[in-house]
DNA sequence: ATGAAAGCGCTAACAA
DNA sequence: TTGTTAGCGCTTTCAT
């Protein structure tokens, strides 16, 4: 049933091993031979094993990837960066969802280790990654990059992110522009890097507009989802009616901020104006869309795969990789979501 | 630096076939050597090779999975599904994405072919499904489910899908019961089956109530997006003044028509009512929220695995593996988009 | 209870 | 230009 190089061989009465440079075109096997391998086992539904081979060549020309939450568009642009890469030289991703679940990453990363891909892109659980798994990556010598740095890592390892804290401060400014004075932050509880800085961020700007910093303004939440940002934003907006403005984690947080605004009867942006980050494709929707810093989404994903690969071939040919730190701008997109001076649209 | 049995072996003074065995847990094994392989092997960092294992065993404890569009939630949710149930049962799921493009999927299927995975979910790119590689699936004997039925093929091919036509009917009847008559329809250009399932759906229900199909209130589209829902739906919506609801093929499209409503100074539900499929998790948002017919999303995905380990299992085990056809029922959800009965929501 | 050895399907170095 | 052969790292009889 299933064809193996050795039947094609047999069938040939030729090696094994001129079969194989043959299916693979190697200019040192004769054209005609070449030609009759290749339709002898196009004829024979030969295809060839890829453990076989992987095994022989100690490469499996597959990528893995894990992502803390699929169903979070921004992921989903990542990850498909990260698949154009991949394909375009050649290689597959496999795909591990950890879930923000350290459990469920340190597993993932278990099964990864066991030689299944060449290399790794790694979107880590935020500040609670395992890392006795990536030292052991790292003594393993598999290659892999992160999609976040590691607080008191961050010259270890290789990662490609964008300027967070940059995102709040110019985020931040906008709704300080915008004519608001009480803006209020939702952030995680977690104190992973990404939120760190953000947070920083909002601070520091507030700090040059001279608005004192509230901590009763802040909120932490346990989930990056939409209804979490339904949760703690009602939570936040009952309990300060004077806030005018909130800056939230991501989109999805924001989308949820402004739900809960809605669901209280207040107005966005009249009665209060929200911001987010990432810039995910829904976040242009009518009638409020939402001003927010959009990241480079598909780039992280394509650059960090770039890199990836190419510490992958240095590795091969055992040319030195030296670490990459790549950090990407953001960028603010203004809509309506923080109010405007514009005119009106017409509609 | 890379440790394999053979010098676990080696060190423990044990051959290769105990050290093996007593890794497993194999109850053959004294239990005194069993504990100390396992710890010189955690001493010495000892990682099994999965290529190694899965040469000699011929499983990889891999399924793969294409999606056509990654970046739709409700394929998201899909995919959620697959993942759990295939880690429940102790694989790992290899994602690919075909974007709805035949060429990327034939290419993705060749390289599943070469042995990497178990058994595959198909999410098939409609009907241009290239058969002859389903063909060369089935007869390598090789595993898979379809999330979707192909025409003319029903009997052949398991598969895991809701029942469109009845989402169709029931959405349609809905919109109907508003009190809506001139219905719009935006459905795919492609002829998918599901696409034609909906369609037809549609048209029975239009039936049932006496209103005449009008050829005119249907258009088609080119890709699923949010994006391509908002130009097609500004060409039907110019086209037609006279219209007054639209069933789009998914929430997406639906959402798209939304826009392009409010772009054209439409209220939703007033001017226009919008009804989709899906339920995706951005359709519940507000201020105008989607009424759609929700899909068991992440039932499709669990259960076409469910149903797929175990064909790889009866495979194993050369037990008859019995072609399954599973279909899923749909349920209206009701929210703002096509009007309604009850008062006003305070808000 | 353990060892020896064959084999899974392929590649690559070396011979011829 | 092609054949031979030794692995790649593991599992699994069959002996012992």
């Amino acid at each position: 049933m299933k064809i193996t190089l050795e039947q094609v061989a047999k069938k040939s009465n030729l090696s094994t091993g001129t079969v194989s440079m043959a299916l693979r075109n190697d200019p040192r096997i004769k054209e005609s031979t070449r030609k009759y391998v290749l339709e002898l086992a196009q004829r024979l539904n030969y295809i060839p094993s890829a453990l076989g081979r992987s095994l022989a060549t100690q490469k499996t020309q597959i990528l893995g990837l894990t992502i803390t939450d699929i169903t979070n568009p921004f992921f989903t642009e990542v990850f498909k960066g990260v698949e154009d890469m991949a394909v375009k030289n050649g290689y597959s991703v496999i795909l591990s969802n950890t879930e923000y679940d350290l459990k469920r990453e340190t597993e993932i990363l278990r099964i990864f280790l066991e030689g299944r891909v060449d290399g790794l892109v790694i979107d880590p659980v935020e500040n609670n990654t395992d890392f006795a798994m990536l030292k052991q990556l790292k003594r393993m010598g598999i290659p892999f990059v992160l999609l976040r740095k590691l607080k008191g890592l961050e010259k270890e390892y290789d990662y490609v992110m964008a300027d967070d804290k940059k995102g709040a401060i110019i985020l931040t400014q906008h709704l300080i522009n915008m004519g608001h004075r009480r803006i209020g932050y939702i952030g995680s509880t977690q104190c992973g890097v990404t939120d760190h800085d953000r947070f920083l961020g909002y601070k520091q700007a507030l700090a040059k507009a001279g608005i004192e910093f509230d901590a009763g303004l802040v909120t932490s939440h346990d989930s990056f989802s939409l209804s979490e940002g339904l949760k703690v934003g009602r939570g936040l907006l009952q309990a300060r009616k004077d806030i005018d403005a909130v800056v939230a984690f991501n989109d999805l947080l924001a989308l949820g901020v402004m739900e809960a605004a809605y669901s209280l009867g207040l107005r966005v942006p009249e009665d209060l104006a929200v911001g987010g980050f990432d810039d995910i494709y829904i976040s242009g929707l009518s009638p409020v869309s939402l001003t927010t810093i959009a990241l480079p989404k598909y780039e992280l994903g394509s650059r960090a795969t770039e890199l990836l690969i190419d510490k992958i071939e240095a590795k091969r040919s055992k040319r030195p990789a030296k670490t990459n730190q790549i950090v990407l701008e953001p960028k603010l997109v203004i809509r309506r979501s923080c109010g405007h001076k514009e005119k009106e649209e017409q509609r």
